[in-house]
DNA sequence: GCAAGATACGACAAAATTGTCGTCCTGTCA
DNA sequence: TGACAGGACGACAATTTTGTCGTATCTTGC
């Protein structure tokens, strides 16, 4: 457009650090460079339609929203409500985040997961410095007694993985919460129930391993 | 953006021609010229976010629907289905248009009428040429029995104004539908009920006066 | 047929956006 | 204290979009 500065800016950085999400990884997943994101930030110029239709899609935010500041932010699902709200500088100093639960780990891209389709609720945990981080519940048995279905577990997809770990895996299109062990070329995948037999898989196979970092279970 | 072509530019369109707006209209609403709405709806160009909320706002639609085509087209209100559904062809062929309903003239500018807060449903009429025209419910009793509350005009803005033409009028801030008679720098509105008296103002204090031309009774 | 209205589109210049590169600033953490 | 992540921003070139102008096509009404 010729001029008309907006307010469109502030809503996106507001859906980007919802999702947790710095500049350079929301950028890449639009598909500029961050320097422009920055300017649409900061309202200088105006993101055109396959931009925010692709900040929409990866933020999960609702295009009216992000253009006129109307109708809900998120379609459907909305974001629980903090009985006593702590402001994003308070939690920051006290080293709280919120993180998206997933309900489960979805079929197609990972990039997808975000989608306001898959995130159910949000949980506020401590000490996760991931901001990639994400929560997710578990389903199945092959982990307990520690951990068990519905339990909650932490991710945190951009930490190193090492044996011993426990991990989200996913090989072969299956998701599976296991205890890693890595040999060479080879990964094991131990559930810590006796009941069940672990499992060896190549490591090329692996579509990725992310590390868990924090259970949380509900009582 | 870089690339991607995109078939925003086919809802663009479908946007325009369910208002009964021409490019020219259009266009001028959203601030652009014609050649860059053609680019648009063509898929040659894509608009910017600025540029598509006042698309939103002048056809009424949607932005996430705009953008994505996803969700509602319109806000809470929907068009209602003919019985028989005729495509547009066949509806140009036999002279049929669907006109929207307002059911108030807003109090602000013209431009907002057509704003989906303002819009009921649509009226399938025949024989009216006018792209400006839509259908207004009738409000109050001055114009018994020919006109009576609740009945529907066909009014046609760009239709040149005689006495003895029956219009829709606003004088200084009030709408009325009455019967017009031009006399000079003076103009009579007329009300067909005799329980009530004609009234003389002055033509240019007259905001518009549009024409009334056809009507529609529901038994 | 002819004129008018609406739409379509090529070509070129003007304007806006984006990419690229470099620098700077401010917290955080070891 | 130094290193580093995340963010901010200026400058200039590359790219894209828009405005402007001219022309062409198609339909409708007279």
């Amino acid at each position: 457009m010729t001029s008309a500065r907006t307010i469109i800016g502030d809503r996106l950085r507001e859906a980007r650090t919802n999702r947790h999400l710095d500049q350079i990884s929301l950028a890449e997943k639009i598909g500029v460079v961050t320097r422009t994101l920055q300017r649409w930030e900061k309202g200088e110029q105006v993101p055109d339609g396959v931009a925010l239709t692709k900040i929409a899609k990866a933020t999960g935010v609702q295009p009216t929203w992000l253009l006129t500041g109307e109708g809900e932010m998120y379609p459907a699902l909305s974001r629980p409500r903090n009985v006593f709200p702590l402001n994003a500088t308070t939690k920051r100093k006290v080293g709280l985040v919120d993180l998206p639960l997933i309900s489960a780990v979805p079929a197609g891209k990972v990039a997808t997961m975000f989608h306001p389709d898959y995130v159910d609720t949000y949980v506020t945990v401590d000490d996760v410095k991931d901001p990639q981080a994400f929560a997710l519940k578990v389903r199945g048995n092959s982990m307990s007694p520690r951990i068990e279905d519905g339990d909650i577990v932490i991710v945190s997809p951009n930490q190193e993985v090492h044996s011993g770990d426990i991990c989200v895996i996913r090989v072969s299109g299956e998701d599976t919460l296991k205890r890693v062990k890595l040999e060479g070329m080879y990964m094991h995948l131990i559930p810590l129930n006796p009941e069940f037999e672990p499992v060896t898989v190549k490591r090329k196979d692996v579509d990725f391993v992310w590390k868990v970092v924090k259970l949380i279970k509900e009582l």
